[in-house]
DNA sequence: GTCAAATAGTCATATATATGAGTTGTTTGA
DNA sequence: TCAAACAACTCATATATATGACTATTTGAC
């Protein structure tokens, strides 16, 4: 069967129910499916579908792009494999949402050192809109000085104080962010960003080391100053490696240990 | 074109050329592309492909498998994802080697605050034969008092050192394992438990907390005793989720970070 | 003997298509 | 009115096939 290249040859067109450009391989070009998850990622970024909104069906998105549904699917395939997209089977493809249990698994690593894992209990100990500082700025990419929002979170897992949260968020990403309606939020903070600023947290980098513990935190977890805890500088990323909340927390390691898998065994590997 | 599911549905049946036998859909089953990787999976874990050597072209292998050559790459996909094989365009896919990069990027997560990342330097510190104590025991899912090598390590990062391993194998595992060779070998320590044992490092569950550096570490590491380290617990990882390595690493982050990039960039995403 | 061109073999990408299983909505019958 | 049967639509898996790009080897000319 010769493979029908014509219509991937074709120029790039509008077609009529979808906003999606026709994906066009060029020679030496990153392969279509590539293209095709770009032009996928980039309609999610425009907010053209909202979290948990259903996409169109696979054939009728390969229509759109111009591409077969099995490219389709191999674009879909990374996508889902990266948490952006969630399939299920029969229902239809959906935009990820930050569940608890993906908030839980995916971006908190604190769990007690026999392995139980919890949802830890939130507790706001300030809210207050300030001038970005040197750190920060350098971490969210921004200028001294920016107007920020910072957050102290108290995290406790089992009544126990275990994780000391500073957050710093650009306070241009956050528009019309008031204490009332984080402290009202119904989830997780990043369901927070997700639901009311449209702003989806993706990927998450981490860099801990181990400090004498400061005042502040010392004070929020009970420990005595200068004890040892463990600090963890997060900067997380949404669409386009944009940062959009900078975290320094400070964890009582006494009874809780932070984990890492290292290397995938994702999904349900063999 | 009617699919030949024929074949999927035939008995098994050893095939003339190779070791496999065909792989075989049952209804309710795990799909045949997992079935597929399964087999792969066990031929390598039996030893019949050693690392670096190149497995049968797709169309052979997937004719020893009694499945498509699609079906064949699904499940070979799966497996380059997870570093098992390495696939080589024009020249054929080959069980992965731990190279000193690979060693570098995918089990070694300190670097420097400005993120310069580093091969450091090994120093052997000691290297014993003892019995196992209890929270090695454990880790290693044997009984208490069995035969066990002790290493020390010291790793230095431009010259400083910044990390002090204390690791302890199975010598079950690691029959014939001396000073000697351990000194000599020529590349990573996971290179050489690859190359003299066959054994095979895939993933490894690290838990962190920090500490106040104990006499040995705080010695090795030139720390004051009671300064802050972070003290990282390794388990590592073989095929069936064997544990063939138990590691203890103090690590001084006066100048640098243990990283953890959470949720999956992999690959060149976006 | 050396070098370049031809060639064969490999994986990479892409399409078309078929069947199956799960979900949802509609119709039909008691 | 309600529930069972049915149809329609979804994603999941699987096969066959075509073309291209990359690599290593062989062949042939000089």
């Amino acid at each position: 069967m010769p493979a029908a290249r014509s219509a991937v040859h074709a120029s790039p067109k509008l077609t009529r129910a979808t906003p999606f450009v026709a994906v066009n391989a060029q020679a030496g070009a990153a392969p279509l499916y590539r293209l095709a998850k770009r032009a996928l990622l980039q309609a999610l970024e425009g907010g053209r579908y909202a979290p948990g909104q259903a996409l169109p069906n696979e054939s009728a998105l390969a229509a759109a792009l111009a591409v077969s549904v099995g490219t389709l699917r191999h674009a879909v395939d990374e996508l889902v494999a990266e948490h952006i997209l969630v399939r299920r089977q029969g229902r239809g493809t959906f935009v990820a949402t930050h569940s608890a249990d993906r908030f839980l698994f995916q971006f908190f690593h604190v769990e007690r050192r026999d392995g139980l894992r919890e949802v830890p209990a939130v507790e706001l100990l300030a809210f207050e809109r300030n001038r970005c500082g040197e750190e920060a700025a350098q971490a969210l990419g921004v200028r001294e000085g920016e107007p920020v929002i910072e957050v102290h979170n108290l995290l406790r897992l089992q009544g126990r104080p275990v994780v000391f949260d500073r957050l710093t968020l650009p306070a241009s990403l956050f528009r019309g962010l008031t204490e009332k309606r984080w402290r009202e939020r119904p989830g997780t903070i990043y369901q927070l960003y997700q639901s009311e600023f449209a702003i989806t947290v993706l990927r998450a980098l981490e860099r801990g080391r181990a400090v004498a513990a400061d005042r502040a935190a010392a004070r929020a977890l009970g420990l005595a100053p200068g004890a040892p805890a463990l600090q963890v500088r997060r900067t997380a990323l949404t669409f386009g490696e944009r940062v959009v909340e900078y975290r320094v927390s400070t964890i009582d390691t006494a009874l809780h240990d932070y984990v890492h898998l290292l290397s995938r065994p994702d999904g349900d590997a063999r």
